[in-house]
DNA sequence: CTGAAAGCGCTAACAG
DNA sequence: CTGTTAGCGCTTTCAG
């Protein structure tokens, strides 16, 4: 900076100035700095204005994983606004372990991240009312994160599931089963309250949430609970991981699909319109949940500290019902509902 | 830093030695030092360190999108890697265009980024020869980068792709089509070249690299080419998402795979095994093309600038033919075939 | 409109 | 083993 002030014969000021556009320079001298810049191939070093502005122009963004496509098109879109803003993004995965997720955050935090976006995993994560992370803006999406001063922006998780479960019972079936990979997970939890409700609505008996993580455990289960007596005629699946579990094992069961069970699922995926028979599901926004989370981030920026609301609102986006053929519906084109 | 010093009643440059364990400091006094952080909470701030030491403990990591699962995956790995050695990842998006990957990149390197991982789009990605570029270590992932300097990951594309058309062939096909997104990309040109060769030691006719970008396009390539006189009796497709664009075109035509029309793609992506038919690949490694890309950064941060090859080095991973149905191999489990 | 001085938080280099 | 000094590259503040 010092040689591109010398080269234009101003001040290294000026050079900030120009570059910042902060106070009206003059024209030529302006243009004699831009002329040395450009000689040079000056670039001014971010860690050094970061230290001195406390700006670092880049937020955090923590997913439990990018293997799964539903995290890494919310990544895409957060990252996405991010890059419109002219900031960066640090990303990481927490793997579901809120050990790993909060030291994370704090090593974001020394990287003086200006904001957090997170889906946090389940457990202790109160810990992020810890005085540290009291200074930037936080927003978590998909789960709700602890502790009321943090915004979030979710799906609507129950009116989703009852929705669809409410259609598997104007189907006629009356013994439906929910599959969950973590009922303790916020998304699960609530999904399953709103399949409960349906069915209590409608006056039928209704099913624990199922604790099957794994692709093993979803075909172990659904075997025994096709085996046993008074066998389930539907199954509800949480989410599209479940549900991809759940067609494969439907499929190596040799099960016919809906003539023998049908399936409605939480949050659609790439190519489940494509499968035999195309899958009913519940879709959900997924790339307005990142975009949201991450302008609901920048908002905060605009705001002062002190003007932070006390207590975080909570965006809730629609979700809605599409009608294919797992469910028992006979369509040509997908039709979908909207509660 | 120096209200723990003060804190902890010693200077500031122990608290910094503590903090490194660089040079040994005396049982007790680290003892009082990590007291005095304790109880402060303090934090390093890693703009200053980054500032001083020219260490920012980060590297840069462009994708052309997460969208795509193929990339997200190996963002999920580079990131897994850079965890692992205690980096933090700045991730961004090029979208295929090589003016924001360029300028990414710069605003990467301004940021201090100690390395950079990224698959390359295709364009004018010499600049990256660029004077700034020269200090920091460069891996390119999945497409080489032009200039020699840089080392790069890629799986075997021709093996692959020639592997795949030699089955089709050994089916009896013999108007074999190939379909890419874009034809100037290196992977889908290698691809290409490999179908070729293995018609051309056929002894039959090869066709055109098609440049269907777009799900539309490809259906109506697919249509007009099956429409003509002497239409094609198979299909290979260069990657996940011409795949799965081909599937649905495939399907939407009413044309059965793979009694009409025979497939055989490059990449392999969640539930092919689960379509109707079972969809035959060529499966390349994508969590090892990521972790490999990354080690190799890390690698060439124990080295220093001056050790660094003139020339970078090329690691290619292999790659193997799973054969499923709609190659027109009928068996219960797939099979897979190494070259 | 422009420049000089001071200092952000840390650590390399040198003393003690 | 520990403290002092200086300075990384920039911008805020205060003078001209």
């Amino acid at each position: 900076m010092i040689e591109v002030a010398r080269l234009a014969d101003v001040g290294t000021m000026t050079v900030s100035r120009v570059l910042n556009s902060s106070v009206h320079v003059s024209a030529e001298t302006a243009r004699r700095v831009h002329e040395a810049i450009e000689r040079l191939g000056y670039r001014p070093n971010e860690m050094a204005r970061g230290l001195r502005g406390a700006k670092s122009k880049s937020i955090g963004l923590i997913v439990p994983s990018l293997t799964d496509p539903f995290f890494a098109i919310c990544a895409h879109n957060v990252n996405a606004v991010a890059q419109s803003k002219g900031y960066s993004t640090i990303i990481t995965t927490s793997n579901e372990n809120p050990d790993t997720e909060f030291s994370e955050a704090e090593w974001m935090l020394q990287k003086h991240v200006e904001g957090l976006v997170l889906c946090p995993s389940v457990g202790r994560n109160s810990r992020f009312s810890d005085k540290i992370f009291q200074r930037i803006p936080i927003i978590s999406f998909d789960r709700p994160l602890q502790g009321s001063r943090f915004s979030s922006v979710v799906v609507d998780n129950h009116v989703g599931a009852k929705l669809g479960t409410q259609h598997l019972i104007e189907h006629g079936h009356k013994r439906i089963l929910f599959l969950g990979d973590r009922p303790d997970l916020f998304t699960i939890r609530t999904r399953h309250q709103g399949y409960r409700r349906a069915l209590l609505d409608a006056g039928l008996k209704t099913g624990e949430c199922l604790d099957c993580d794994s692709e093993d455990l979803v075909f172990k289960y659904v075997k025994t609970a096709l085996a046993g007596k008074n066998p389930p005629t539907a199954f509800f699946s949480g989410n599209n991981r479940i549900s991809r579990y759940l067609f494969r094992a439907l499929r190596n069961l040799g099960v016919r699909v809906p003539t023998d069970i049908a399936t409605v699922g939480f949050d659609d995926f790439d190519m489940a319109d494509m499968m035999q028979p195309p899958l009913t599901v519940i879709r959900q926004p997924v790339e307005a949940l990142g975009k949201t989370a991450a302008e609901a981030l920048f908002n905060q920026f605009k705001a002062k500290a002190e003007d932070w609301p006390a207590k975080g609102s909570r965006i809730t986006l629609k979700v809605e019902l599409v009608l294919r053929s797992s469910c028992g519906c006979t369509q040509d084109a997908p039709k979908v509902i909207k509660p």
